[in-house]
DNA sequence: TCGATATTGAAAATCATTATCATTAAGTAT
DNA sequence: ATACTTAATGATAATGATTTTCAATATCGA
């Protein structure tokens, strides 16, 4: 029931709980996979027939905004969302059917390190994803 | 001289080399940042007045087919291209100038092993990006 | 319940990227 | 060097995704 908490988090920040957030935050909470507007558009309108792209974007915006989701970028595009893990987390995503999946690389500090030393950068975030195939596909 | 190098791989691959080419390919080569399309548009015509921004995208999609550039994620976008570096290296970018430095992280396989064991995927590919500020913007 | 105002969806506007097409130019064969 | 085949070009139009505009509606605190 975690998509209560988000349009709990919505609320907390002013913003309004309508049926179209609703329809959208049930339909992004729920998934597994990174979905782009287009995807929330048509499966959020089986919740909510009257919700609008327009809507979609600007509920998505407020989404990240508040940390519960986060774009997914991929080498076929970057257009796509799925909710935020707890705490720094990266994602692992199937090449196949999408399924992702969520893993800590915090060992990844002595390279940072290591890196910030020889380069003379101050290092302050990084991403790390993975690619491959689910369980299932492989 | 790498630029001559890049128009050669073209060559070499049954591509002609054009002015317009050589334009987006001198430009590109020499950038230490990412670039877009049509910022590499802007700087071309310095070198080209007649380049057109479609040859733009056109060129930059046959450099990245030959592995000579790479797309760049970024929070702000994923639309500008940077020159590979030698081998799989990865991407350290300052968040105030753009500037890009290359490093090598091949200390993640016992990572990627870890995670492979322990969620079941076949793990093919990864991407690690760190975003900081250069030793100038610091 | 009321009322101020945030939110909505439709339509139009914008921005990036891609397709079309007649013209030009690269590079191989002569 | 010259001719010729055809890839490449740039201008324009088309597309697709995202944003803006705006009048109508619905939320939620008072």
């Amino acid at each position: 029931m975690s998509a209560e908490l988000w349009l709990t988090q919505l609320h907390e920040n002013g913003y309004r709980v309508t049926a179209a957030r609703r329809a959208v935050v049930e339909t992004v909470e729920k998934s597994t996979r990174a979905v782009t507007p287009l995807e929330v558009y048509d499966l959020g309108r089986k919740k909510y027939r009257a919700l609008g792209l327009v809507t979609v974007y600007r509920t998505l915006e407020k989404l990240e905004e508040l940390h519960l989701i986060q774009r997914v970028h991929q080498p076929m595009g970057c257009q796509a969302f799925i909710s935020m893990g707890q705490g720094h987390q990266h994602l692992l995503l199937c090449q196949n059917c999408g399924q992702a999946a969520f893993f800590e690389g915090d060992d990844l500090n002595p390279l940072i390190n290591s890196i910030a030393r020889k380069t003379g950068y101050q290092i302050n975030e990084h991403w790390l994803q993975l690619f491959g195939l689910c369980a299932n596909c492989r």
